[in-house]
RNA sequence: GGUCGCAUAGCUCAGCUGGAUAGAGCACCUGCCUUCUAAGCAGGCGGUCGAAGGUUCGAAUCCUUCUGCGAUCACCA
């Protein structure tokens, strides 16, 4: 039970007995630095029921509050705030009962609760994992442990997106080019070798229009080639020149504007020719062939298929592994894509969809305030909505006691999961109101979004890498880590490289697009990941030196608290209700910036206070007892954002 | 155009269900390593909380309108 709702007992009392009056809730706040007290009690409100002057009211129940509750040592009003001043002996007792939890703040599942599925990733299996992912993963990842630490089962899933039309085409082109190139002939990851040939395919394929443009453009070939060079620094021109006329009405600057609007029209349209081309090369037709062919079962394009998504996925189990993330169950697209055909068939007996004349089914949501959507094809094939339903209801199927999912998918999606939840909730699933889009923003950098096919990504593994070698690079400089073996820290750079990722992503709100620019490297300093684990490292070293034993139940209250020791103690009692707001939420944010709030405390407590040179035994003994708990929260909060914790750095 | 989201210090972000003088980090400037790890601590500089209205004792927070940015509105996934 926390402080506010042991207290608010006892100000219903107080108001009952002072004023006659029943009154249900009080609102609270923690006490500003700047007055005394731990704990105010907003009078304000009061008012409303209680009628009178605030201050005299706050006096009042303040007086009553002193000489009937224990917890209370002093109070002061200002203005409408009742300022409580909380003994240090509830503190002390508080802490009593939580220093020997290792798992202080996580819950561990209780079967009665119905399971949460969580899916994350879920990634194209034709290039490698990007800083998208990266987020992506994370997120998953951490709501999950979130999840699980909040007293619920958790399944970790994805959905590996292994057909369609993008795997064809490294395919081909590996067909084509690769002359039996493998990982280890070529010395690359799977993936990575993959991502390559859906590059070249891409390449190709321009190719192919550029020689079909050139035909088309025939004679004027010449004007062709000018125009193509010339539109990127006209049209740049146009908003110079726009910014000229408006500002000094010059007649040249007009005329241009009118040359320039006519060549970013014809870029246009020769933009749109160009995508339109992309879809009718020889090459294009070729992998759609081959998508076919391998619907059909073709027995070589099989092959290849698995081949190559094999390699991928050795590619990316590394990855994912380095990251730190797992899965307990994989769903991959090739088995789920016929799956919700026959619940659409289902839906259609049920009246929830309906059939236009040329056989393609959809469901009607205008009701709901939105547009109609297909929900098969004419020619009787899915859709992707067809297939996430199917795969939905096949998941609550092999996992009975699952009673929610949650989806972690970028916001660009948000509207295909409102329309796939309010299906499934038309198709009758009762678990269907416990379906959750966990929508983020996303990753962009400053030239803009990452697009593989113009080779604007940063690589995960690269990422991974750097930021290792970053950690190496610092930690080396400061030079603490004499008696490690090679071995042991090159361990320890990349727990830091990678804590440093995963904090600076996970602190961000989620639905929050984060700018990443690769030049300005992450920070290793102030609010971040190293930050956090540099604290931890120091209080192991505490540890490591104090002649403590922790086997010693109680702990000694003959002496008063100090500012900072009161301080962290009240922290410390937050943790628990942070890590729920944190699953209610789904937002990792939370954890991070309560860690960060926590280890600043600390800091300042450590910086300020000795602790290993406490003027008596029994207040040594709390202090290392109290940074040892700070320890295990910054322990336990990490863990919950897959983050590791480093005794020495 | 419709729908959804975002807008807080030069930059990156906190700010819980409305509460006291809006907080951190980075950057910039001062101090602090003969005592537990200076990836630290103590302090300074820096804000018309995008704009305008409204709700009330009280608004960064709730409502309305507007502006800017992003996403989305496919028989693509």
């Amino acid at each position: 039970m926390n402080l506010e709702n042991a207290l608010s007992k006892h100000f219903k009392k107080a108001v009952k007995s002072i004023f006659n009056v029943d009154v249900e809730s009080f609102e609270f706040q923690a006490t500003r630095r700047e007055f005394t007290g731990d704990l105010t009690l907003v009078v304000f409100p009061l008012l409303k029921v209680l009628k009178g002057n605030p201050v005299t009211i706050g006096e009042q129940i303040g007086n009553y509050l002193i000489e009937n509750v224990d917890e209370v040592k002093s109070f002061n009003v200002i203005k409408g705030f009742l300022n409580i001043e909380i003994a240090d002996s509830y503190y002390l007792k508080q802490f009593e009962s939580l220093k020997n939890d290792s798992s202080y703040g996580l819950k561990t599942p209780t079967a009665n609760e119905k399971a949460v599925m969580v899916e994350y990733s879920s990634p194209n299996t034709n290039k490698p994992l990007h800083l998208g992912h990266i987020r992506n993963n994370l997120l998953g990842y951490s709501v999950a442990e979130i999840l699980k630490a909040s007293g619920k089962k958790v399944y970790k899933t994805q959905i590996i997106n292994d057909r369609g039309i993008h795997i064809c085409k490294s395919m081909l082109a590996y067909e084509r080019f690769g002359n039996g190139e493998t990982p280890q002939s070529a010395g690359i990851k799977g993936d990575k070798l993959v991502g390559n040939y859906y590059v070249i395919f891409e390449r190709k394929n321009n190719e192919e229009v550029t020689v079909i443009l050139e035909d088309i453009f025939d004679n004027d070939f010449l004007i062709y080639k000018h125009l193509q060079t010339r539109m990127s620094t006209e049209v740049n021109d146009l908003k110079a020149q726009f910014d000229e006329y408006t500002s000094m009405k010059n007649v040249k600057a007009k005329k241009s504007i009118h040359e320039l609007v006519k060549i970013s029209d014809f870029e246009k349209s020769f933009s749109e020719l160009k995508s339109k081309l992309k879809k009718e090369t020889n090459l294009m037709q070729e992998a759609q062939q081959m998508l076919q062919k391998w619907e059909a079962g073709d027995k070589e394009t099989v092959a290849l298929w698995e081949q190559m998504n094999g390699w991928v996925y050795e590619g990316f189990d590394e990855t994912y592994k380095n990251l730190g993330v797992d899965f307990d169950k994989l769903y991959y697209e090739s088995e789920t894509y016929l799956l919700g055909k026959e619940f659409v068939a289902e839906g259609l007996k049920k009246g929830v969809f309906y059939k236009k004349e040329d056989g393609s089914v959809w469901c009607d949501l205008t009701e709901d305030g939105l547009d109609e959507k297909i929900v098969l094809r004419s020619d009787g094939t899915a859709v992707y909505m067809t297939q996430d339903i199917g795969t939905a209801i096949q998941r609550a199927k092999d996992f009975p006691d699952v009673g929610g999912m949650v989806y972690t998918v970028g916001n660009e999606q948000e509207y295909h999961f409102k329309v796939l939840f309010l299906i499934i909730q038309k198709l009758g699933f009762e678990w269907a109101k416990n379906l959750y889009h966990l929508s983020y923003g996303m990753v962009d950098l400053p030239s803009g979004k990452m697009k593989s096919r113009e080779g604007t990504v940063v690589d995960a593994d690269d990422l991974i890498d750097e930021m290792a070698k970053t950690a190496g690079q610092i930690s080396q400089e400061l030079g603490k880590l004499e008696g490690y073996s090679e071995a042991e820290k090159q361990d320890l750079y990349k727990t830091i490289g990678l804590g440093a990722l995963k904090y600076y992503i996970l602190k961000v709100d989620p639905r929050k697009r984060i700018l990443f620019d690769p030049k300005e490297s992450i920070d290793f300093q102030g609010n971040t990941g190293p930050f956090i684990q540099y604290t931890y490292a120091r209080i192991q070293s505490i540890l490591r030196k104090a002649d403590i034993n922790f086997s010693e139940n109680s702990i000694a209250n003959n002496f008063s608290l100090h500012e900072k020791e009161k301080e962290l103690l009240k922290m410390i009692l937050q943790f628990p209700e942070i890590v729920q707001n944190a699953a209610d939420s789904y937002s990792p944010a939370l954890i991070a910036n309560y860690t960060y709030d926590l280890v600043k405390e600390f800091n300042s407590f450590y910086q300020n206070v000795s602790i290993l040179g406490a003027d008596t035994e029994s207040e040594k003994k709390f202090r290392v007892r109290l940074s040892a708990t700070v320890a295990n929260i910054i322990k336990n909060a990490f863990r919950l954002m897959g983050i590791d914790v480093p005794d020495r750095m």
